[in-house]
DNA sequence: TAAATTAATAGCGACTCGCTACTATTAACA
DNA sequence: TGTTAATAGTAGCGAGTCGCTATTAATTTA
């Protein structure tokens, strides 16, 4: 590809990242705990840890520690103690939390206007740039249950061959942090 | 397009969008201070004041401000104050801040990985979307002068209808904040 | 000339970010 | 088994962004 082009996406990426951000300061939340709510809406039973909220957003621990404590505070998530390791915690979405999250953003109408060719096209394009860098970073991918290696479908919902656990339909959607990809 | 696609590609956008700002955090400036400094090192004279950075960075004035005292503090811009209009000033950037921005970024290397098909379909969706969303909400396009209405072709370089101004070859590739799409 | 507008900035409260330090708790191994 | 070592979560520091509301100074407009 010719240099110019690929400055080129770099700048529309990045004017494209700052009018989103601008999009998530107006209101009551902001960028990182928009992220962070919108993920753990998302997200299976097994990765809703501070720990996991921050590999997904590549943020630090602490960062998130106090996010996740401003959103809980704002009554949108609730904190639930793990009984197995008293170590570490799990967040959940609460009704509040979720109706917030259906609102629609202006992006939204702005995606939904792109016909046919740009959308695949973008689609296409993100979806290898977004793969091709967590694989730089050794990032984990936080696909989906249904497309991971460990996935085994069974009846409506399926069986998680990795943490020996059974998952129901709904389940097979969400993400997970162990997710690796099938081949 | 399905309603699944557009959430999958505002997901994919918001998850290269903070991959993008966790490299920017490595390193000496942050990604608002980057951007800015981007910015400057590609608009043209008229349009290196803190009002047309804030405007094009969908920022505050005084988020910008402090930005740009920041730069300033650090020997990457300077501020120059204006002959004609004594409220205002410009920034250029400096020897010190061109060669920071010279640095190629780990996106860089996974953007010119792209080949052919991703490439140009990411390219030609991120700018519609771009183009868009910057129509919605009546944003100025900061496109270079060579593809606006009031340019004037003149020798390899060229004139502003708009400001009455002569335009160097090298100025024609320039942003300008006033520039408006050419039909 | 008075009133509105514009450019830049200061300061407030909430917050993110990288960082280091710290407390529990759990795992590893010699 | 007992002593490291690793892991999960958090607190607090300094720099800085963000939206906000003034404030000052200069420039237009009526």
């Amino acid at each position: 590809m010719a240099a110019k082009d690929q400055q080129r996406i770099k700048a529309l990426i990045e004017r494209l990242g700052r009018l989103v951000a601008a999009e998530e300061w107006t209101g009551d939340l902001n960028p990182t705990q928009w992220t962070a709510l919108s993920y753990l809406a998302q997200a299976n039973r097994f990765s809703r840890a501070p720990s996991q909220v921050a590999d997904f957003m590549s943020a630090t621990r602490g960062t998130i520690s106090q996010t996740l404590k401003a959103l809980a505070r704002k009554g949108l998530i609730s904190e639930i103690s793990s009984e197995t390791d008293k170590r570490s915690i799990s967040y959940s979405v609460t009704a509040a939390g979720r109706s917030l999250l259906n609102r629609t953003s202006e992006l939204d109408g702005v995606i939904a206007s792109l016909d046919g060719e740009p959308a695949s096209g973008l689609h296409l394009g993100l979806e290898t740039l977004v793969r091709n860098t967590l694989r730089q970073r050794g990032l984990r991918p936080f696909g989906v249950c249904k497309s991971c290696a460990h996935f085994q479908k069974k009846g409506g919902g399926g069986h998680c061959a990795l943490l020996g656990e059974t998952l129901t339909p709904r389940e097979t959607d969400q993400i997970c942090h162990e997710h690796v990809e099938a081949a």
